[in-house]
DNA sequence: TTGCTTGTTATACGATCGTATAATAAGATC
DNA sequence: GATCTTATTATACGATCGTATAACAAGCAA
C-alpha cells in the first residue's frame, strides 16, 4: 500500500547518479563544497552510499572527472562523425567541437579545476590526467595525419592545438563578456592553416 | 634576559609573511588543505592573526593570488625591459617569459587552480580574474602594435597568444614530461611568426 | 511464504573546520 | 619608568568534515 522508504537501485546506475550529483554540486558551490554530505543531498540519498560505492570521496570526485573526461571525448568524436570525409573539415569539427556550449560551459570548468587541484595535491590521480590527455593528443595526430601533415611536424602541431584550445576554452569559460564562442573557432582555424602553411602538405 | 615570546611584525610585514605562507601550503597540499590553521603553522603564527590581518581565509586567499599575479606580472615586464630595444625580441621576450622555471612552476600552478576553484564559487573574485587578464592582454597589444601589426588584428591576435601560452603553461606545469620549456617557447614564437606572416606589417 | 543478499539508512565518533573572545605582552610614546 | 596601543596568543564555541558501524528493508530466489 504505502510507497517503500527508498528504492534499491541497480549498482551502475547509482553510482552514475551519485556522480551527476557531484558534478552538479561541483559546479554550484566550487571544489571547496564537494562534500560528502552535500553530494548525498544532491543526489537525495543517505551519506554512508558514497563509501559503500566508491570507498571515499575522492575516489568519486575522480570517478566524476574520468565520467566527464569521457562524456567530451565522446562528443567531439561524434563532431568529428558528423562533419563528413574531408580530413580537413574533421580536424576543424574537432578543434572546434570544444567551443560548443555543452563543452565550454562553467559547470564542466568547475569540475576540471577541483581535478586540477587534486592533481597537485594526490599523485596517483595525475595519471588520469595524463591519460585523457595523451588520448586527446592522438587523436590530434591522426586528424593532422590524415590532412597530410608530415610525420615529424605532427606532434608539436598537436601539442600546440591542445594548448591553444585548453586556454581559448578556459577563457570561453571564464570570462565569456571578453571572447565567444565564434571568435575562438576563428582563433583556432587561423592556427591550424597557419601550420599546414609552414608544413605544407607533400604533392602524392 | 629571555628571549621575547613572539616578535611584534610591522603589519605589513606579517600580511606578506602570511600570504607567502599560504602559497607555500598551496602548493603543498592543494586548495582543499589551505586552512587557517595549516597556514597559521606554515607561518609559525597564532590562528587568530589571520583574522586579524584579512578578516578571513577567502581574503586571504584573494590577496595571494593577487599578490602572485603581481609577482609573475613583474617578472614578465622585467624580461620584456632585459631584451632591449627591438619590438619583436620584446614580444618574444614577454610571451617566453612565462615559460621560464620560476613561472612555469607546480607551485604557482596550485595557486591559480585554487583561484580559479573560487572564481567558480565566489563571484567577487572573478573581477581579480578579469583586471588580471586584461593587464597581460592589454601589455600584450601594446608590444603587437610596437611590431607594426595592424590595429584591427592586435585584439584577436593579442587573445590567441594568451590562450596559448595559457595552455602550453598549464601543459608544463601538469605533465612537465610531455613538454619541455624549450618546446614551448618554440611553438610559441612559431604561432607569433604565423600572425605576423598573415598580418603583414605595412612598409613605412 | 520464507530466507538470503546487499543496497540503504540512521547514527555516532573523533578530527578539523572558521571565527569570535578575552587575556597577554611587545614595542613605541611620553 | 609609566602608559598606551595593538599585534599576538590561547582558548573555546558550534558547525561540518569523512568515515565506520549496526540496524533496516527492498527485491530476488526457493
Amino acid at each position: 500500500m504505502s510507497k517503500p522508504g527508498f528504492t534499491r537501485a541497480d549498482p551502475d546506475a547509482r553510482r552514475l547518479s551519485l556522480i551527476a550529483a557531484t558534478a552538479r554540486v561541483l559546479a554550484r558551490d566550487g571544489a571547496s563544497g564537494a562534500s560528502v554530505r552535500a553530494i548525498a543531498v544532491e543526489a537525495a540519498v543517505s551519506p554512508g552510499l558514497v563509501a559503500h560505492h566508491f570507498g571515499g570521496v575522492d575516489a568519486l570526485i575522480a570517478a566524476t572527472y574520468a565520467h566527464v573526461g569521457e562524456q567530451v571525448a565522446a562528443a567531439l568524436d561524434a563532431a568529428v562523425a558528423a562533419a563528413g570525409s574531408d580530413p580537413q573539415a574533421r580536424l576543424i569539427a574537432y578543434v572546434t567541437a570544444s567551443f560548443a556550449p555543452s563543452i565550454a560551459d562553467r559547470n564542466l570548468l568547475a569540475t576540471w579545476t577541483a581535478f586540477w587541484g587534486l592533481v597537485i595535491a594526490r599523485g596517483e590521480i595525475a595519471a588520469l590526467h595524463d591519460a585523457l590527455y595523451a588520448r586527446y593528443r592522438a587523436e590530434l595526430e591522426r586528424l593532422l595525419a590524415a590532412c597530410g601533415l608530415q610525420s615529424s611536424a605532427r606532434r608539436r602541431a598537436a601539442i600546440s592545438i591542445a594548448a591553444l584550445v585548453d586556454g581559448l576554452w578556459l577563457e570561453l569559460c571564464l570570462s565569456p563578456a571578453i571572447l565567444d564562442a565564434d571568435e575562438a573557432r576563428a582563433i583556432a582555424q587561423a592556427h591550424i592553416a597557419a601550420l599546414f602553411q609552414s608544413h605544407p602538405a607533400p604533392p602524392n
